[in-house]
DNA sequence: AACATCAATGTAAACGCTTACATTTTTTAA
DNA sequence: TTAAAAAATGTAAGCGTTTACATTGATGTT
């Protein structure tokens, strides 16, 4: 009956004894290889081959006290919202010597949380989060621990957490701008559940911003709440073609839900933008993989990826919580799906 | 002049102390609250919430001497090619408990060794990997450690890792002999650098296969070796049709790869697949959003992640180092853009 | 009343690394 | 040649947890 399960790997201690050196000299050639007579430096990398050494990084971490690790937090994996701005994001973290940590929280808040403290337990020395809105708790505990952090993917001038984003309901405001100059006055709206999604809840604000400032009823707005998928915005889609009275355009909360709306439009046999106009947000690669070419709000994903591993990194170099937020800006991609209202 | 910087964010200590409580109890609280006295609980708990105390995963893996960590190494995470796969795989893993760690090689040996000493000095305690193809050093370092992982994306019954996977020579061949049968005779192909992508080359060897075997000369083969990306497809599509015998049919090693093909193929007035056949390999969700739909190679992504996240649970908990491979099949998608031969 | 049992808690060693400081060896300068 | 300076290496403490084992105190049994 063993004591405790004796993992038998090789430790810095076993390269040592087999290098003959002390630990000491094993860490030096390892992180500061410099600072070591070349000989020695030989016999040691050939002990950590012959061992198949690999450092522990708990033990690395908690003696360094510090990671080198950044973590990110983001909805989904599982379609390419945030992919470009992931890459850069990571790029730019790599460039720097910063290894990033993903997590996915599936949109979802109490799995959020969750992630963010796993993160943080990890040695993440700042995060990158999407959008402002999560649990006062949160905040506190991130401010708390003095663990530099940026939000993204949103801009709110009113809100005091650093972000460094776009501003979703202006974006949709110029969008939506566009749609009723076009003759709309019959919106469709196909988008996320907007009660724990800021971005959605802005998307749509804007919307109805615009609209009242065109003295367009807000009744006029039929609103479909769903999840990101293609799917999704295909039956959305079909359900608010079967209102009384149609839409002339359907926005979309996304490419996603967008593209899922055009090919159900066009199982039903509606030319697009002639019967039915629609529009995307995000500018990812299937809008112009689709056809037509989705008219949507490109959003400044590579930049928004850069600018936050940059400044995340300078805070942690000079010890600060927090800095300016930074806006970049959205611009609408107009192609081929908007275009005149049919009524 | 300060010795070691010191980090103050709350320890195990720090919170024993103000609960009142030694370190092994507030650990039990944590980890076995059944263990503890109710009373004592919630004082330790409301003592944790006040110092925004966080475990140090470092500390506890090193004292736990596990991690509960999964690694997985995948070639890009930018475009969608292995989303759906790792989705499942995560998915499967978090109903056992286990967190995964995600790490992107970009398609380079190099980069993928980095990436999966760091998973292992990370504490993983298995590894999903993607292909056969790398070098000696890694398999030996892997063994070495005892060191479960489970090859995927793949499948050759003369290789003897262990692998959940398809066999991409023989779906290669199955959509060869399709698009032979069809009459076509020139043959243009668009893949990956085949040299360190044994997926590629398979794919590869499959068609060549296929054509001895009709007795087509090799010379009909007209190979672009390009990178994984829409506009590459494009650019190597158009190379192919200045060719001075154009092929009747262009194959591609993947889906993105297709799907920019198909589009310079629209763009140079050409239809398909009246003037031009265009094949693919995956079934994203691109394959049906492009128009007309792409005919490719479905690929059971999530059975591969399902299965090889249990198959390496199922290892870590007997710990055992290997097991018995699992073939999985992929079959053809039969959609639009594969038809007759124009000659 | 004495003792065994059990639940709750505490004590302290161990995990594998880095690094301040101490010591030894080599190089340089006179 | 020798002393001083510089380079290479060693020693050992400390990082924040978990957990075997020890201790304490309450409860039940005779």
């Amino acid at each position: 009956m063993k004591k405790r399960a004796k993992k038998n790997v090789a430790t810095l201690t076993d390269v040592a004894r087999e290098a003959n050196v002390s630990t000491a000299t094993v860490s030096r050639c390892l992180n500061s290889p410099e600072q070591v007579d070349p000989k020695t430096h030989a016999r040691v990398m050939i002990a950590v081959e012959n061992l198949s050494y690999a450092p522990n990084f708990g033990a690395k971490i908690m003696a360094e006290r510090r990671s080198n690790t950044v973590g990110a937090v983001i909805p989904t994996m599982e379609n390419s919202i945030f992919a470009r701005g992931i890459q850069a994001f990571q790029e730019e973290l790599s460039l720097h010597g910063y290894t990033l940590l993903v997590a996915s929280s599936s949109y979802q808040p109490d799995i959020e949380e969750k992630q963010i403290r796993n993160l943080v337990a990890r040695g993440a020395e700042a995060l990158l989060l999407i959008g402002y809105q999560r649990d006062g708790r949160i905040y506190q505990f991130l401010k708390n621990r003095r663990l530099p952090f940026v939000i993204t993917w949103a801009f709110d001038q009113s809100k005091d957490h650093l972000a460094i984003g776009f501003d979703n309901q202006s974006a949709m405001e110029a969008l939506a701008e566009k749609v009723i100059n076009l003759g709309h006055k019959d919106i469709g709206l196909i988008i996320a559940d907007t009660s724990n999604n800021d971005r959605s809840y802005s998307r749509l604000l804007g919307i109805k911003n615009v609209m009242k400032q065109y003295a367009i009823d807000e009744s006029n707005l039929a609103v479909e709440q769903t999840t990101y998928a293609i799917e999704s915005g295909a039956a959305a889609f079909e359900t608010l073609m079967k209102r009384p009275v149609k839409p002339t355009v359907v926005m979309c909360g996304n490419d996603v839900l967008a593209v899922g709306a055009i090919n159900k439009a066009k199982d039903m046999g509606l030319n697009i933008p002639e019967d039915i106009s629609i529009t995307g947000f995000d500018d990812i690669e299937l809008s112009t993989v689709i056809e037509p070419n989705l008219t949507t709000v490109h959003v400044p994903h590579r930049q928004m990826g850069r600018r936050s591993a940059q400044t995340l990194i300078n805070m942690i170099n000079t010890n600060q919580t927090t800095t300016d937020s930074e806006e970049l800006s959205a611009y609408i991609c107009m192609r081929d799906t908007l275009g005149n209202s049919a009524r």
